[in-house]
DNA sequence: CTGAAAGCGCTTACAG
DNA sequence: CTGAAAGCGCTTACAG
């Protein structure tokens, strides 16, 4: 590998010199930059980022955590992290945790080894840790589609889950349904529990309460598209149709959801948009040398498609 | 943060001891040991991977080029490089390029200046550059699932693609279709080129010329199950049945496949062991300081469901 | 406008 | 068994 060294040799100029050309940052003379520059494009010199990261005491990369990349709204939330990261000069190191408690902690370990600018967190186990052990080391934080939290420091970045829930309940209700049930992953608790809690608020406005999923539910809201989508293979291989015997309802919009096979009732929520903004809050905050403290909501609308219809008389 | 130099003066020892009882590698005595780690232990003391890096002229970081995540068997993919890249204490990079000539570019800049161990592509664009400028530079690459290459110094690891082809068209042809067409992925012309050409190969092999889509093909080949489950949308929204009027197939058997909505006909891939097979490859070639310079081939298998049956009459 | 020097936080012979 | 010193490849005041 050829290093600055190399290049100011070949130029006949000193380490400093071929340092600013190369920042552009300090005056330096036409005549000695053209011949700083050839003996770059001669040599084809890369500056070693490792080193320079070791001066600037920030490694230009931020981690993120995922728990699901098979979920495509976490892909999308991934690819938009990475883009957005990327266009500010920032590497992306990511963790798919599944919000294993363990997984997780070694993330963390390995991220401030590495010393990473900043972490977005897309999911995590219930309670867990990995915030508050970077948060106390002065690495910023924000949550995405995760909830709030009790931390201050903390970053948030969430969809309007209780709004999203009661347009939900609402669809259902006035369709005539009286009896639903909430279906969650139990790969992600934090969320989990969150929209689950909209999903009750949004029952008990109108004396309902939530049933078990086996116990004669005419309708069924997934915390998620992709568990929708599971919730119809597993009804429907047991003999139900769906809508006519339950309807389902997602949350997410992911690609597939308009697949005339699915047609799946949802509501849509802007991942890349999310991404866009996680990245924006956490690349400031690193810059600035502090917490993100910053709370924000995204819109969210529901997408009535051919899951969800009249429950049965 | 605290540095090295601070637990050796917490320690009243030097930064050299430290160090050596850190990586346990050097004599030390067991006072002096217990000592040093109380050190670590109060301060949270955390190695400076980047330090480590400049010194150790290597970065313990691998790049990986996945055109598009929303598709399952790259998330996969990625999952897995990720995962093994961990075990051996590699960081992963990703970058999602679509296949895009200037994203690859930017891609390889960027790890070059960050001084990537080794690249893993999981697709590119067809005629690449990013290849050589890579292995121009002594990283080793492989590519996962993209064929073969002219350029020996590169590694490739693949399904046998030829061999599923010839499954499916024999599957297809004793089922009594003579009209056979294949779709293929614009993202990812390189491998898509591959698979058509076994294509193309085992319907010669019967006598037959692949016919264009619209060309009233009885049968459809995908290049991966999401081309396949994009086509069977397209197909039936014009209104004709699968696999009553149009048989589909795809290639890779990701989860959704086995949907009851979907059951498609396909072949498996295992994208997970394809990911440990490249991580051990990339890895055992960076440490070695040398290319890959290995081929190798994974086996594969047809799994028939319900979106292949008799060409109608 | 240019260069010598110090320093980022480690590791690694080497001397003692 | 322990420590002083050099060096990984940059950047950044600072002197000239």
């Amino acid at each position: 590998m050829t290093t600055l060294m190399d290049v100011a040799e070949r130029a006949g100029v000193s380490k400093s010199t071929v340092s600013n050309v190369i920042r552009g940052t300090a005056m330096v003379a036409e005549e000695t930059r053209l011949r700083v520059e050839r003996a770059i494009a001669e040599t084809g010199y890369h500056p070693n980022a490792i080193a320079r990261s070791l001066k600037a005491r920030s490694s230009s990369t931020i981690g993120i955590v995922v728990p699901d990349l098979t979920n495509p709204f976490y892909a999308q939330l991934s690819v938009g992290v990475e883009r957005a990261a990327n266009a500010l000069g920032y590497g992306v190191l990511t963790a798919h945790t599944e919000c294993l408690p363990t997984t997780e902690s070694e993330a963390a370990r390995a991220w401030i080894e590495r010393r990473v600018d900043g972490v977005i967190i897309g999911g995590m186990s219930l309670g867990a840790s990995l915030p508050k052990i970077l948060l106390d080391r002065e690495v910023p934080v924000v949550l995405a589609s995760l909830g709030e939290s009790d931390d201050p420091r903390l970053g948030v970045i969430d969809h309007d889950d209780a709004g999203a829930m009661e347009a939900i309940v609402e669809h259902l209700y006035s369709l005539g349904h009286r009896r639903l049930a909430f279906v969650s992953d139990h790969l992600r608790e934090h969320a989990g529990e969150r929209r689950y809690l909209g999903f009750k608020k949004a029952l008990k406005a109108r004396r309902l309460v939530p049933i078990a999923i086996d116990d004669g539910a005419t309708a069924i809201v997934a915390h998620n598209d992709m568990q929708a989508i599971a919730t119809i293979d597993r009804l429907e291989r047991r003999g139900l149709k769906v809508p006519d015997d339950v309807s389902v309802v997602g949350f997410d919009d992911v690609p597939l959801a308009a697949h005339c096979r699915i047609q799946l009732t949802t509501v849509r929520s802007d991942a890349v948009e999310m991404s866009r903004r996680a990245v924006d809050l956490v690349v400031q905050a690193a810059r600035g040398g502090r917490h993100v403290s910053h709370r924000e909501l995204l819109d969210v609308s529901l997408i009535v498609r051919s899951t969800t219809g009249r429950p049965p008389q």
